[in-house]
Order: C-alpha cells, then structure tokens, then sequence
RNA sequence: CGGGGCGUAGCGCAACGGUAGCGCACGUGCUUUGGGAGUACGAGGUUGCGGGUUCGAAUCCCGCCGCCCCGACCA
C-alpha cells in the first residue's frame, strides 16, 4: 500500500493521456473549472506559471521596439465586419453582447475574438506619412472565442494573451516583422519553456480568417501530438484596405500600409505541462518553476527540530544573493506539518526542479540531499556550496529538459513517402511525419480526412527536395510535416 | 451543434419509496516525521432548480439548468 495511493490518483499518462492531464492540472492546482461554461479559474501556481513566460515574452517584445498599448473589450459589429474573409472565418466563434442599460442595442457589440479590426479602425487616424511607420503596438489582453469542446488551458472560451499589431510601408518590413514576432516564439519557447519548435508556414486552409499569410511554430508534447505554440501573420494591405487607413510615401503616393499580426497566449502553460511532464506528474523548466528549489526539513525530537531549523536559516541568509537566468533564486522551504514523503510527492506532482532534504544526519555533517524531479537522482551536498551549485545546476536542468524534449522529438520523427506508410505511420507511431505534399488544399484535406493528420505546418528549413505528393502523386518540392494536432 | 453520460458534504461515491451514509480531505488533542503516519473526538447537507404523484420523494413522472465524455470548427 505504501506509496501507491498517490500517483494512482493520476490517470496514467502512457494509458490516458487527456485523463492525466487534467488530473495534473487540477491536483497540481494549476486551475479550476468555474461556474461559466467553458471558462477556467487560472490558480495561483498556475498563474505563476503564466506571469514567467508572459514576462519573458515582455521583455523581448519592448527589446524589438513595441510598445503596449490597450484597445476595449468590444468590437462595434460594423468594425468585425469590414473584413469579410475576416467575418466569415470568426463569425461562429463570437459573442456578442446585445443588450445594456436596459434596452436594446441599436449595434451589437462583440467581445473581441482578437482585435485587428478596431485597433486598424483607431490608428487610421494616426498614421498620415510615412514617417509614422513603422506602428509596432502590443496589448496583452483577454479575448473571447466560443468553443464548443473546451480543455483547460489548451482551449478555453476565454483565454489570456498578447496580440501584437504593427503597421508598416513596405511589404519586405512587414514579412521581416512576421519573422520577428515568429522568433520571439520560438525564443521564448526554446529558452524559456525548454520546448523546442519548428517555424513554418500555414497552408491556405489553416491560416488566420483575413490574413495573406500565417506562420507559426510547432511542438510535439509528450504524447507525439503536435501543438501550435504561437502564430504571427502577414495581414498585407487587407485590414489597413477595409479600414481606410493610407499614408503618404516619401515619392508623395498615397498608400495603403502593411500589417502583421501575432499572438501567444495561455495555451503556452497546457504545452509547457505536456512537453514535459511524466508519471508523477509536472516538470517544470527551473525558468518557469514558481518555486525552483523546496527545502523539506526533517527531524524528530525538538531538538533536532531546532538544528535543522538552525541550519535551514543559515542556508537561506548565504542563498539571498543567489541570482539564476530567470532572476532570484527562487527556493521555498515547506515546513507544513506534514510527513517528509508527503512533501516530496506534493512537489514532485508540482514539477520543482530540486528538492532539498536537511534532517539532523545532514546539519550534523554540513550537507543536503538534493533531488532532481525529472529523473529522481539523488546526491549529497555540503551545504556551503549550494550558492555555487544551485545556479549550475538550475541551469543544467533547463538544458537538459530542453535536450531531453529534442531527443524525444526526433525519435518520434517519422519521413514517409507514401499514403499506405503514411497511414500506416500515423495509425502505429504517430508523432510528426514529414512527407511530400504537392500544394493542392483537396489533396490536404482528403489527407486529414483519411487519418485525422493535419499539415502543421511547411517548414521553413525543409529542404529542397522533387517527391511525388503522398495523396495524387504529382509532384512535389519539398516535404511538409503532418500530425495530429492539438 | 449532433450522440452518450452524470448532477447527493470540498473531492470521490453509496443509499433507488420510509426522511442521508462511507472513504479521502477538514478542525482539535496526543503520539509521530529520511518516500503520501497512527489514534481519539468533532464539524460539515434545503440530495442542481421548479412542478407533479404519494400518508411519505435523494429515490417515481414532467420541465428546466448545468457539467463531463465522444464527433464537425479553433490559439
């Protein structure tokens, strides 16, 4: 019986995979459900969570030259119009509000599904010349997307993020801008999450409603399903068009602007627990990790009590100064009246990187045992080079989930030629597989058809390569990367 | 939005015509503490909402509401 109870508490993550997400997101107190349909309270560990990437995130977007802003909740149904490909693409997933003050209103107002249309509405007014270009705006936000099938986190109908907007003169700025937003993704998930990706273009079929182009990146969780991690558009002239906004070019041409689009939202924590987590629970890369390191006392009488508590403070005063990549130290001592194990299976369900056991064996001899979550490992440490080691070791934690991650993507990596492999693949293996594609959307959709696989994405390093398309066998340049997708 | 399931204590469940109980969690005391401690006592409920049948409804009937799971759309 000892130590079973527990983690059986948990939907075994080889069997049940959705099962054992949900139980780590509840137990893990990471969120709730809520009294609105389709809608989750964010815990505190889990909005923790959040606030580290968000922060990170931040922090690359004001390095790149945005600047924050914020655009209302509501969004006039005249404005969510004025782009019909726009319209069309968002209609069923809108809420709107049609009645306030007590009457009617004379124009329903959408609670925004994203905000192109009035942010392009409102800066038509402040952009007269080129010399106002580049716009580089950034709001982090709520919207509002009903889904029918929701999951926390991962799909909810309302859901934090950052929505960047920026406007520009040139079409070649505004791809490049595309490609900065794209990066700041793929920066903040690679160094940040310890979650690699793969940056590719959206086919015609998947790409944002009113946008010329979308780009996004990919990352496969620890089920081999893919997840798209963050977008960023190529929105051409079409929103500055239906907006009216035009600027004077320096040859005194009247010109419509070049707009771009991007967003990452909380869906980045549901990756961060299933790119990474296990049996036990959650891993939490050390940048991320509320809490990074967790010291759990141990003792009998009071006397040992008073040592261990002795030595406990002297350890956190020599660790105050103690700086890692994502700031201070982060290191949490639990002295809850509870057992040591119940600790150590509470913070391992948690994902802290470390553990720290200091029991009278330990103060007597100067030293700690340290645990590493993601693989249990075990060693013993003088106390007095924990301010040393402590930073090394978050550090070489956060490389080795990333590494660990890489390893488990590419042996989940799978390159076919054919529909029967393909198939085959998908049904037997799963995780990505690149394949040739010819570019025709029927030929994509007969694809998803057949095997519930999507076409992630057309990566952006696939090389050159003549195929023949794995549905109709014409023929093909390079591969594309299917899965199935979250 | 179609198909299925479920609403009883914070969570998981039982009671399926006779007025609500178990486990976990929670509170207090004592003993405990190196991988989910033991023990004693205790607190906690308009059985999702509304109507009906009945001497009597958590239980049967009708109508709502909500949630979960599976399919078509999405970050």
């Amino acid at each position: 019986m000892p130590g079973k109870g527990f983690v059986s508490n948990i939907a075994r993550q080889s069997e049940d995979f959705p099962g054992w997400y949900n139980d780590v997101v509840r137990k893990a107190e990471l969120a709730d459900y809520s009294p609105v349909r389709g809608c989750m309270v964010i815990r505190p560990y889990g909005y923790a969570i959040w606030e580290s990437m968000r922060d990170e995130l931040d922090r690359h977007i004001k390095r790149t030259g945005h600047q924050n802003v914020y655009f209302p909740l509501f969004v006039p149904r005249s404005l969510l119009e004025k782009e019909a490909e726009h319209v069309e693409g968002f209609d069923p997933q809108v809420a709107w509000v049609t009645r306030a003050g007590g009457e009617e209103l004379s124009e329903w107002l959408a609670i925004r599904p994203t905000s192109e249309a009035i942010i392009a509405e409102v800066v038509k007014d402040w952009i007269q010349s080129y010399r106002d270009l580049p716009l580089l705006l950034n709001q982090w936000n709520n919207v509002v997307r009903w889904e029918l099938r929701t999951r926390l986190f991962l799909r909810t109908a309302e859901f934090l993020w950052q929505e960047a907007h920026t406007f520009h003169a040139t079409e070649q700025e505004a791809a490049d801008e595309v490609a900065t937003g794209l990066e700041a993704y793929r920066a903040v998930s690679e160094d940040w999450l310890a979650i690699p990706v793969i940056k590719g273009r959206k086919t015609e079929n998947e790409k944002f409603p009113g946008a010329v182009y979308s780009t996004s990146i990919e990352a496969m969780m620890r089920d081999t399903k893919a997840l798209q991690a963050g977008t960023s558009h190529m929105l051409g002239q079409n929103f500055a068009r239906s907006a009216g906004i035009d600027f004077l070019d320096r040859d005194n041409q009247l010109k419509a602007p070049f707009g771009t689009s991007w967003g990452f939202s909380t869906r980045m924590v549901g990756a961060t627990i299933m790119a990474h987590g296990d049996a036990s629970g959650l891993i939490l890369p050390p940048n991320v990790a509320p809490h990074q390191v967790v010291v759990v006392p141990i003792f009998r009488s009071e006397d040992d009590r008073a040592a261990v508590a002795g030595a406990i403070e002297r350890l956190e005063t020599g660790l105050a100064d103690v700086s890692t990549a994502s700031g201070p130290l982060r290191l949490w001592v639990d002295w809850r009246e509870e057992t040591p194990g119940f600790k150590f299976n509470h913070w391992e369900l948690r994902g802290v990187p470390f553990r720290l056991e200091i029991g009278p064996r330990d103060v007597a001899a100067g030293q700690a045992v340290i645990v590493r979550r993601v693989d249990r490992l075990k060693e013993t440490l003088p106390l007095d080079s924990l301010a040393a080691e402590l930073p090394k070791r978050l550090a070489d934690y956060q490389a080795h989930l990333f590494q660990r991650a890489i390893d488990f993507r590419t042996a989940n990596t799978h390159h076919v030629d054919d529909m029967e492999a393909f198939e085959r693949t998908v049904e037997e293996d799963g995780g990505f597989i690149h394949a040739p594609w010819c570019g025709d959307g029927a030929c994509e959709k007969r694809v998803s058809e057949k095997t519930g696989a999507t076409i992630r994405i057309i990566p952006f390093d696939a090389a050159d390569e003549s195929g023949r398309c794995l549905v109709d066998g014409k023929p093909s340049e390079r591969r594309v990367l299917l899965a199935r997708a979250y």
